[in-house]
Order: C-alpha cells, then sequence, then structure tokens
DNA sequence: TAACTGACCGACCGACCGGTAGGCAGAAAA
DNA sequence: TTTTCTGCCTACCGGTCGGTCGGTCAGTTA
C-alpha cells in the first residue's frame, strides 16, 4: 500500500499538475522499501537532468535557476539543497560528460589492435557519443565560460588527456609507417573538431543514420592520414 | 584651431582618463573639417568593436549594456541613440562579418580555374579569415542563440547560401573526376567545422604561421578527398 | 538671431537575477 | 517517545539587467 506523504497533499499555491509532475522519477519511501517511477533516481538527478536540457535550449547564461527549479517542479530554493551554486550544476554535467567519453574511449582503444584500427574505433566513438549524448556534447563544446578559473582548469586538463590519447594513436601510425601526419598537434585537432561539430547539425529522424555518419568521417580521415 | 567642445569640460563625476578615453576615434568637427583619430571612424563604429571585443571575451549574454558603454567612453543611455537594442549590436556584428567572408569567398573561387584549385583558394581563404578575424568569427560561430527568429533566420540564410559554394565545388570536382564524396552535405559540413574550429585554439604568437596551418589542413583535405 | 538637429547625459523603471534565512512535515534514529 | 535528519517550502535580500525618458548643449542652418 503506498502510504501517501506530504507530497500528494497541495503545498501553497500549488495546483493539481504542479503536485503531481514532481512525482514522476522521484523516489517514493513505502516502509522502507523504494520505488522508482520514471527514469530518474533522485530529485539531484532530476535537476541534472532539466538543467542538460535547458542548458542545451537557452544557454548556460539564458536559463535561470528559477526556470530549472520550475522545470524540476520544486521551488528555487529547494535547488540549493542539492547544488551550493549554479556553476555546481554545469560543472557535474562537465564531469559526467566528460568521464563517460574518457572512458567510453580508453576502453575502446585497448580491445583495438594496430593505429589504422585503434583511429577508426576512436573516430567511431567519439561520433557516436557526440550523437547519442548530443544535449551533453553541445553543452561541454560551448559553455566552458560558465566556469570559473580552478573548474575551469579542471575540466580543461581531462579535455587535454583526452585529445593525448587521440595523439598517441596517430603517433602509433607514423611509427608503423601507415600514417603521414604534416602537424600531430593541428591534425588531431583538425579530426577532433569536426567529429565534434556534427552534434550541432545531426537530425536524427534525418536522412543518415549515426552509424553512417560515422562511418563517411572514418574513411575521409583515414583517408586523408594514409600514406600514397 | 582646435575648438574645445563640451567633450573636454569634465561631464558630471567623469575623471580625467574617463574624460580622454572618448575622444579616441570620434570624429572632431574643427569649422566644417573632420578630423579622424585612431581607426575608429565614428561612436557607433566604436560600439560595435567594443561589443566584439567584449562579446568575445565574455558572451553575448554576460556582457551587459553599461559595461559596453564605460569601455566605449560613455553612458549606457547614449548607445541607444546608436543601436535600438542589445540585440542590434549583434547582429550588425554578424551581419558584417558574414557579408565580408561571403564576398572574400565569391572573389576566391572566381579567380580560381577548376574544382582542385577552388578547393584549395576556399579553404585558404576560409581559414585565414577566421584567424584574423577571430574575435568576430567565434561571436559568429558561438552566439546565434542571441538572436530572436527573424534575425535567426536571416544569418542562417547567409550561411546556408555559404555552404552551398563549398558543396558547388565539391560538386565540382566529382564532375571532373578528381573528388570522391561519400555524401556531400556531411562532408563539407565536416571540412568547414575543421576549417572554423582553428579560430578556437589558434595563437598568434605561436609556434605556427596561419599560412603553414592553412597548407597542413588543404593537404589534409584534398587528399581526403582525392579519387585514388 | 532664432530654430533646429545630432549626440550625449542622469535618473529612473519594472523585472529578474543568484542566493539566503528560517521553518516545517515526515521518516529514521535514539 | 523524543530527538535528529532529510528534503522541501515561503519569504526575502541586495544587486543588476535591458531599456526609457526628459532634458542639455554645441554646432548648423535659415
Amino acid at each position: 500500500m503506498l502510504q501517501v506523504s506530504r507530497i500528494f497533499s497541495p503545498p501553497g499555491k500549488l495546483g493539481l499538475r504542479e503536485v503531481i509532475a514532481p512525482i514522476e522519477g522521484r523516489r517514493i519511501r513505502v516502509t522502507g522499501n523504494i520505488i522508482k517511477i520514471g527514469q530518474v533516481r533522485s530529485m539531484k538527478d532530476k535537476i541534472k537532468k532539466v538543467s542538460v536540457r535547458l542548458f542545451y535550449k537557452k544557454g548556460y547564461y539564458a536559463t535561470s535557476m528559477s526556470a530549472i527549479a520550475s522545470a524540476s517542479g520544486i521551488r528555487k530554493s529547494s535547488i540549493y539543497y542539492h547544488y551550493s551554486t549554479k556553476e555546481e550544476i554545469l560543472l557535474d554535467i562537465f564531469r559526467t560528460t566528460m568521464i563517460e567519453l574518457q572512458d567510453l574511449l580508453r576502453e575502446r582503444l585497448n580491445s583495438s589492435k594496430g593505429a589504422r584500427e585503434k583511429m577508426q574505433a576512436a573516430i567511431y566513438c567519439h561520433i557516436i557519443f557526440h550523437i547519442e549524448r548530443q544535449k551533453e556534447a553541445i553543452i561541454a563544446d560551448s559553455e566552458l565560460r560558465g566556469l570559473t578559473a580552478r573548474n575551469y582548469q579542471e575540466i580543461m586538463q581531462m579535455r587535454d588527456e583526452y585529445e593525448k590519447q587521440i595523439q598517441d594513436v596517430l603517433k602509433e601510425g607514423i611509427a608503423e609507417g601507415i600514417f603521414v601526419v604534416t602537424d600531430l598537434k593541428v591534425i588531431s585537432y583538425g579530426i577532433l573538431s569536426m567529429c565534434t561539430a556534427i552534434c550541432t547539425w545531426f537530425n536524427s529522424s534525418g536522412r543518415l543514420s549515426k552509424e553512417e555518419v560515422a562511418d563517411f568521417y572514418s574513411d575521409f580521415i583515414l583517408k586523408g592520414l594514409a600514406k600514397p
């Protein structure tokens, strides 16, 4: 039996829809057991998820804390129970996104042999990630200015490490004698930025699948790298 | 003889430096003649130039009208004599940047023969422009959200026309039988986004000159396009 | 000399910003 | 049963935002 908590009794001026909305995706305790409704496990996750949507749609600066709150079904001040500042929400999004991307790449590279296969894997997973996580990817690519010095440096370091892995694959290909690279950094930036930019124009209900796009780019880049 | 105008007599609480600042780059009339000081021809140009600097440095939303005003050496309300809204400043920057880029590309393409030479010219002028006009390029690339529907569409149309010119060169190369292109749009987006992204990392006092970078990218892309 | 115009100013507006203080219901711990 | 903790609430803060308004004053024109 669901023991109806205060959530169901209208607090203040909230209407019925506004009362019901926050329940979706919230933990509800029933004498010890936890029932998960929807995909969101806690209010903190919900705030983060909503923030991703709003930062993506309107940008970090143009998104207010009250907008995040009302889309999460709580009051603005309640956000500060979970996050101490607005920037911390952004940082949380940055961190999890970067870590997931980093882990994915490392895993794929470890299960690949040779520079050609590794480069293919790297391009493929970078592109698929940037399409599947389109919103987070765009935020991570364009909202760096929202971070203050300390946090900015932390994220930039993660980015550098990621780029280094790509550059290592390029080096490996040069050592193997299958790649020709005029300038390691310049070419690695070029490869990454063309793959990253996909998330700005890709339409999942469009003409092409993400796998097709990944294949096209993979072919193009490997041809550009190949020793004649 | 310089007839000293009100500009020189301190209005309100302005200190000496603040009084002198606005004179630089301002038209000063001396019985009919106009003396130009500095590179800026009018206060409107100065506001625009200052806005480019601030939008680049802090972003459109994070830049306030009062910040633009004080950096221009006038009061906030005076900006509204030249521009009716903040967005109009942004739109002005967008328009002039896009038009300049568009004109530059058209001119270079007209003076080139054959798809290979045209593609080389297109890459070269796109990159050089994005490095020389780094600030405007970054704004044009990242502040689209600052435009409301009507203005957004206007700029997007200009962007589409620009991309079409690149796609036409690709088509020409396919017809000539020297390019192999898996997908016209996808590849053109890839080429443009890697060339555009240069403005985010290029450092003019760095290891490489803009011409070197342009050459590296040109080689890489043409190799990726070439028929084996 | 009088009327007009271009370019600017100070004072002010309502809306909204991120963030804080303190309270309160219900669940868990003692 | 009492106390503490969790997760949210209402009410409010000082500050800033983009933008407006009624002037003001030098220079031009009539």
